[in-house]
DNA sequence: ATCTGATATTAACGTTTTCGTATATTCTTT
DNA sequence: AAAGAATATACGAAAACGTTAATATCAGAT
């Protein structure tokens, strides 16, 4: 097993390493949201929510585009999260 | 997409944030080491490699058994974290 | 029982995360 | 232009993390 993109790959971790990142990702895994829709179903401050989608997207994981005045955020490598997702959730 | 144990998986994510946890990570998954053999190929201080070894089990990453005065860490689902590296590696 | 090698634990300290509040930006509508 | 809706950013406090150095533990050999 050979780490080349090290600083990627734990950035990618470091992404879900927080529960509602998690929760995030995992919304966005079903279909892309604008900020207040993950607000409404993820249940944190606005200001929270665009702090975490900041974090997401420092790292890579997601990415938006503008709809209107919203934002719509989406998954950049949605079968990697999922697979990745996947596997952890067959865990044990 | 659904996340039931969520704890449990931003934990791993946690774990497999830090580089040298990583790097720790990918050396066990060639084969189980004991903590000087871990010590020589990372180049960090025994105590440090002893304290994220910590971490790791905290999370339920590795285990490790006792092997003389020695203690053999090992993967606890080496499969499962195989194929999240192999996923994350093949990313873009 | 003591010494030694291997590993773990603890304390201290600087750095990073997290989350709240407040404020700013940007687009849309009037 | 002004107001309102949606989102982002700035800032500060508390908690968590990462690293080093020092010390403790524990199994094996003498």
């Amino acid at each position: 097993m050979q780490i080349s993109n090290a600083e990627e790959i734990t950035g990618f971790f470091k992404a879900l390493s927080n529960i509602t990142r998690l929760k995030i990702v995992a919304e966005l895994a079903k279909n892309d949201k604008c900020v207040s829709d993950v607000e409404n179903i993820i249940g944190t401050r606005q200001a929270n929510i665009s702090q975490h989608l900041a974090v997401l997207k420092k790292y890579g994981v997601v990415d938006c585009r503008r709809d209107g005045n919203m934002r719509c955020y989406f998954l950049r490598q949605p079968e990697v999260v999922k697979n990745v997702l996947w596997l952890l959730g067959k865990k044990e």
